[in-house]
DNA sequence: GCATTAACCACAG
DNA sequence: CTGTGGTTAATGC
């Protein structure tokens, strides 16, 4: 756990940076970081939400237990906050949160938090924008999701990354087959099979997890055509 | 009917 | 953890 310097923090999140120089002190003495290793837990469905939780670095997946298996609501990049509906909706969490790469996680007081929500407009309205933004991209994924066929799922994802995580045409798969599987809520075989088709049909390229997309027209047309 | 899509099972690296 | 083959159920011409 390092010393918090949130005046200094040039991960600071556009809500923070609406701080005063007296909140931003406020926030460092009521504020923890953490590094997690990749595969841990940084919060889990069913436990009390105590405190919100910004990442700072690295990648993290925010995912909730089905009936049937588990599903991946939304990969997050850092910098952003992780699940303030489910931290300060409800006392209990609804979904988890699980870091696919090593991460720096600000642990910050829930009632500093709120304190700032309450006196700051500017903070508060920034916080607003985020859950609007998030919501919309939500609401946009699940259609998407919901009515396009294996391919257009599977092509959806991997253009996703490639352009809003990694902005390039070449990356490492953050997650497995199944993992894959549960964000796009098929089985891993379909993944898997899907996958090989792509790379048969010279859309991609992959050797273990390392991705290069070859015909980013095609695979945006298969994304689209679902 | 026949084709397509995708899940489930089993088994092998 | 992944990749494949066989099988099977659902859906759409």
């Amino acid at each position: 756990m390092a010393n918090p310097e949130c005046r200094l923090c040039s991960f600071k999140s556009p809500a923070a940076g609406s701080l005063s120089e007296i909140e931003l002190e406020k926030l460092e003495s009521n504020c923890a970081q953490i590094s997690f290793k990749k595969g841990e837990s940084i919060f889990r469905e069913g436990t009390l939400a105590t405190n919100i939780a910004y990442l700072k670095s690295g990648l993290v997946k925010v995912h909730m237990k089905g009936p049937v298996s588990d599903k991946i609501l939304r990969l997050t990049k850092a910098p952003a906050y992780l699940g303030l509906p489910t931290t300060f909706g409800e006392k209990v969490n609804h979904y988890s949160a699980t870091a696919i790469t090593d991460v720096q996680i600000c642990f910050i007081s829930l009632d500093t938090f709120r304190e700032f929500i309450f006196k700051n407009g500017s903070f508060a309205y920034e916080i607003i924008l985020d859950l609007c933004r998030n919501e919309l991209a939500d609401y946009q994924r699940y259609t998407n999701m919901s009515q396009k066929q294996l391919p257009g799922r599977l092509a959806d994802i991997l253009m996703c990354m490639s352009h809003d995580v990694f902005k390039s045409n070449k990356y490492e798969l953050p997650l497995n087959i199944s993992e894959l599987a549960d964000f796009i809520s098929t089985s891993r075989e379909s993944v898997s099979r899907q996958l090989s088709e792509f790379s048969k049909e010279g859309i991609i390229s992959l050797n273990k997890r390392e991705l290069v997309i070859l015909n980013e027209e095609l695979l945006g047309k298969i994304c689209s055509k679902g």
